[in-house]
DNA sequence: CTTGCTTTGTAGTAAAATTACAAAAATTAT
DNA sequence: ATAATTTTTGTAATTTTACTACAAAGCAAG
C-alpha cells in the first residue's frame, strides 16, 4: 500500500508496456528480472503461464502475480490480458519522424499514424472532468471568444465552426487589436478560449493576462506545465508534438 | 477433423470477432448461442471465466472450450488473448455515432475513435500516387491559394500554415471577392489547392471553373465522385463524413 | 423402431493462479 | 556493530479455472 503511492508518483502512460518501461528504473531487483524479461518479448509473454514466466526471470510465482497486482490489475490472467492490447495497439505507440529519403507512400503513412499515436495520447492524458466542466461553460457562456496564434489559428477557425454548428455564439478575432480588445471589456457571460501549442507565445499570454485582470473565465487548450495554463480556470491539456509529423487537429465537443 | 473443413471454408476474416460474425450462420444452436452471447460484449467476454461465459450463454463448459477450439486457438484462455486483441483493432472499425445520453467521457473517447478511423480509412483509401504527384506540384509552383469554406475553411488556414513552415508560397485569401480575383488573374506557376467537404459548394465551384478557364493547375480535397472533383487535375480523395462526430483534419505533406 | 452418428452435458482430473504464512534480506535504531 | 523492525521473497497449501474422458441425449438414415 505505500508501493501504491510510489505507483501514483510513475508518470501516466498510455499502455502497460509504455507503463512499466517508465517504472523500470524505480523497481527493485526482483521486479527488474520480471519487466525485463517481459519486456524482452511482450507477445511472447502472453502466451506463457505464470510458472513458466517465473522460472524465466528466475523469480517465485508469488513474485510475478504481486508484480502484476503493481500496475493495477487483478492479477496474472487481467495482466496479460492487459499486456496483450498492448501490444497491439503499441504498434501507435511511439512517433516516426518523417526521414528526407522517405517516399509518398512512407511518410503520409507515417504522418497519419504518428497522428493517430498523439490522439491516442491526448485520450488518456485527457481529463474527462475538465472536458465536462468545460462544456457546461461553454454551454452558459453568452459570448466565446476564441484566440489561437501561428500553428494554432487554424484549431481556433476550427473551433468557431465546430461551436457555432453547436449553436455557440463563437467569435475568433484574428488580429492583435481586435484580440486586445475584446480582452480588455469583459462583460458578464463572456468566455475565454485560447489555443497553444506551446502555451508560452507572448501574445496569447497578454490576453491571458488582460481576461484574468476582470476576473474573465479562461479555458485554455495547451500544455500542462506552460504559463497559458497556469493563468486558465480550466485546462485541456495537450502534449507538446513537432507538427511536421502530424496532421493538425482540434479537441472539441458538444 | 470435418470440422476442420468447415473451418477452412469460411471466409478468411481480419480477426476473432469479424471470423465469427462471418461464421454465425454456420453455426449450429449451442454454438450460436455462445457466438451471440460474446459478439453482444467481446471486450466484456475477455474479462469472464469458461463458467461464467458459459452460465451466461446457457450451455456448459465443455461446449465453450470446443467452441474455442473450432476458431483455431488451443483453448479458453488463447481465445480470450485473441478476442481482446481483436477488440482493441476492431474499435476502429465502425463509427459510433455520438448520442445525446453520452456522458463527457463516453463522447470525447467516441469522438477521437470516429477520427481514428476516419484517418485510418482515408489512409487505405488515397491514392499515394496522386499525392506524390501533388507534393511535386505544390513544390513547383510558384504561389499556391488555399480556398476553403464553412466547414473546410479551417483545413485550409491549417494547409496555409503547414505549407507555409516548409517553406512554400501559400495564400489562404479569406473573402470571396479576393478568391474570385486570385481565380481570375492567373499567372504561369500559380496553383490553385481546392478544399471542400462535400465537393458541390457554389462558391468554390465558382473559383474552380474560374481557375479552369485558365488552365491552371487544380488540387482539389474533396469527395470522389463530387463537381470539385472532376473540375481538378489532381485529387486527394477524401469520404464524405458527419463532421460531429469527429475531430476536423486536414491532410498535409512534405 | 432401431442402429449408428453427432452433439451436449456430467463428473472427475489436471493445471494454473492465488493466498497464507514463514524465512530471508534489508533498513533502522540503539 | 548488532539487535529490532520492516520489507521483501519464497514455500506450501488452497482455491479457482480450464480441460478430458466418458456417458447420455438428440438426430438422421435404414
Amino acid at each position: 500500500m505505500n508501493q501504491m503511492n510510489k505507483m501514483d508518483a510513475w508518470p501516466k502512460e498510455i499502455n502497460l508496456i509504455g507503463e512499466m518501461r517508465s517504472a523500470l528504473s524505480h523497481l527493485n531487483k526482483t521486479e527488474k528480472k520480471i519487466a525485463q524479461n517481459i519486456l524482452a518479448d511482450p507477445e511472447a509473454a502472453t502466451q506463457k503461464s505464470i510458472a513458466v514466466l517465473a522460472k524465466n526471470s528466475g523469480v517465485s510465482e508469488p513474485s510475478v502475480n504481486r508484480f502484476c497486482k503493481r500496475f493495477n490489475t487483478t492479477g496474472f490472467p487481467d495482466f496479460k490480458l492487459k499486456l496483450a492490447k498492448a501490444a497491439v495497439s503499441g504498434i501507435w505507440e511511439t512517433v516516426h519522424p518523417v526521414k528526407p529519403e522517405d517516399d509518398a507512400g512512407k511518410y503520409t503513412a507515417k504522418i497519419i499514424n504518428n497522428t493517430i499515436a498523439n490522439l491516442m495520447a491526448f485520450k488518456q492524458s485527457v481529463s474527462y472532468q475538465q472536458i465536462q466542466l468545460a462544456v457546461e461553460a461553454l454551454i452558459r457562456a453568452k459570448r466565446i471568444f476564441i484566440v489561437g496564434l501561428g500553428g494554432s489559428s487554424a484549431t481556433a477557425k476550427d473551433a468557431e465552426c465546430k461551436f457555432f454548428q453547436s449553436g455557440l455564439s463563437a467569435c475568433n478575432p484574428v488580429d492583435l487589436i481586435m484580440q486586445r480588445m475584446v480582452a480588455s471589456n469583459y462583460d458578464a457571460g463572456d468566455l475565454f478560449f485560447l489555443i497553444s501549442q506551446t502555451g508560452e507565445t507572448k501574445e496569447i499570454i497578454e490576453v491571458a493576462e488582460l481576461a484574468k485582470l476582470n476576473n474573465a473565465p479562461i479555458i485554455c487548450l495547451a500544455p500542462e506545465m506552460s504559463r497559458l495554463s497556469k493563468l486558465s480556470t480550466l485546462k485541456l491539456q495537450i502534449g507538446r508534438v513537432n507538427s511536421l509529423d502530424r496532421l493538425s487537429f482540434s479537441s472539441q465537443a458538444t
